[in-house]
DNA sequence: TTGAAAGCGCTAACAC
DNA sequence: GTGTTAGCGCTTTCAA
């Protein structure tokens, strides 16, 4: 910069004048900046620039979730970006793996490059620790999952909602031997669509079965071999909610693996890809992650630019659409 | 950090030598500044020591990809997390667009924010303007694409390779009518698939068909209809080569609404999630897309750490996964 | 083993 | 319109 300010004949106020479009600088000098600027090849420094500016913003976000290539995570990121970059914003973002270490690590990580925000997928069922960045200033939002010993604004989908409708949409076909099936039950996400599962059940009368309810799976296969066992078993369901796309993707392949695929039905929470190339088509309940991240982005720019009013708990709708496999009735 | 010296009765350096871990202080005082950091809730600002570190780097790095969502974008993303991970760096990502302005904006501003290095998937058709960045001290690294107007590192898929194998596999099970269908002609990637299936036509001694050559779509959609009409015509072929994965969603489809599905042979290339469960399964050429964000992470940070050795021009290998859709015999 | 002073690139405050 | 000076939070250099 002050190189800038010696070949131009100037100084290093008018340089930042020029490079920051402020006004009050003759046309002439701005021109001359500028070629400077080109001639030299500067870059300014915005980090240094944050260091001495009165609000100290970065125009840096960061970006907390559970794995960044995971299509959930990967279509929040997206949204958020379109929302950051419309106002000049670059976005950090990293991957906790359900690791609540990770998750500190991440956050001290980004805190350390100070960031003006953190959007956050909480990994572990404290957020306490937080409290700490929101003193020094960095907005927190919390998506998909709500924090744990800290409160703040919240981003969720209607999980409880969704699984709700799910279920009774596979009671409305008929079914009374619905088995559920589903991720950890540590993760809230989880525990939600699991009490929406037992809620339509029990209002529908019909007795919750331990034996119907499996949890704590990670992956596809995990999941696929579980149900297999449960189909197999002489007191097999004849309908199955799958509340998590990994694990619809493996009540998928168990269904096949028995060629119970048309036999018995399916509804699956959360989106997979080329759901309706499939055979049936799996009936799903998809969550609305590009509302989810643009609402996320939006409050978090919001409360950056002096909003204070009261935490907000944003909640977005979930969708069923039908396709086939949600459809099938009873034996 | 003032605060901190303060607090704890020693002095600035004092406080930074025990923020990063230098030797030559001694127990008791380390014990102090430690419990003085934790009351005050001091984070060290990375940002203002790299303003002052004689290296001035910031343990960041920028990546700019196509579109951050989708799967290849993001597992070369979660791939370079990992191995920028291990060295406590941390990663800004994008999304292009296909939009040469966006990339010059996006590496502008990760400029601004002074990244040590740059992994960029090119846009444009000139990325001569990223030398200035270069002369700053960036290093840069190249993938899935190669950069234009500037020579630099550059990790790459064996695309021609590719084509080339998938196209072989479509003549050894007896087709003499196979169809190109791929994404905008002007991409690199595209370019070099064309010129495989090309290459492995002529040596089989079939005559190119411009018309069995469908380029420049970007959707689904778009291929989708486009194939169709392929398929209705009369001169239809027995055959398709989709040559990108948005492209061969597309010609699953365009089968479908003609059930020529178990007629007609495909081969695509690139990864489309649950290829197995279609029906017929697909045949896929798949690049192996963590292989590719590793080795270019690893090259990246080796130039970072002073590896001035000539510019590596890299070939990630591709696979073919034969599971049905591309064994399908010609009428 | 510890600390004082200078300065990284920039903007704020204020003077001209 | 334009420039000067101080100082953001930190590391370097060098002295004690």
């Amino acid at each position: 910069m002050r190189e800038v300010a010696e070949r131009s004949g100037t100084s290093l106020k008018t340089v930042s004048r020029v490079v920051n479009a402020e006004d009050g600088v003759s046309l002439e000098l701005i021109e001359r900046v500028k070629e400077a600027i080109d001639e030299l090849g500067y870059r300014p420094n915005l980090s240094a620039g944050a260091l001495r500016r009165n609000d100290g913003k970065t125009q840096t976000i960061g970006l907390l979730v559970e794995n960044i290539s995971n299509p959930f995570s990967s279509a929040l990121h997206r949204a958020i970006e379109e929302v950051a970059r419309s106002r000049g914003v670059v976005v950090f973002a990293g991957s906790l793996d359900e690791d609540p270490q990770r998750e500190r690590e991440l956050t001290e990580a980004f805190a350390a490059r100070r960031v003006d925000g953190l959007i956050v997928v909480p990994a572990g069922n404290d957020q306490s620790y937080l409290a700490t960045e929101r003193e020094a200033g960095t907005a927190l939002l919390f998506i998909d999952r709500p924090p744990h010993g800290l409160i703040g604004d919240t981003v969720l989908s209607t999980n409880r909602d969704g699984a709700y409708q799910a279920t009774q949409h596979l009671i409305s076909h008929g079914h009374k031997r619905i088995a559920y099936i589903g991720d950890y039950a540590t993760i809230h996400t989880g525990a939600e669509r699991l009490a929406g599962y037992k809620k339509a059940i029990k209002e529908a009368n019909i007795p919750v079965k331990e034996n119907y309810i499996l949890q704590g799976f990670h992956t596809s296969e995990e999941a696929r071999v579980a149900l297999r066992g449960l189909l197999t078993s002489s007191d097999a369901p004849t309908a199955v909610f799958a509340s998590q796309n990994l694990v619809t993707l493996g009540a998928i392949r168990a269904l096949r693996d028995l060629e119970l695929s048309h036999s018995v039905a399916l509804v699956g929470f959360d989106d997979i890809s080329e759901a309706d190339l499939l055979d049936p088509p799996v009936t799903l309940v998809t969550q609305d992650v590009a509302a989810m991240g643009e609402r996320a982005a939006e409050l978090l720019f919001a409360r950056l630019d002096g909003d204070d009013s009261d935490y907000l708990h944003i909640e977005i709708e979930t969708t069923l659409t039908a396709r086939g496999s949600g459809e099938i009735l009873p034996r």
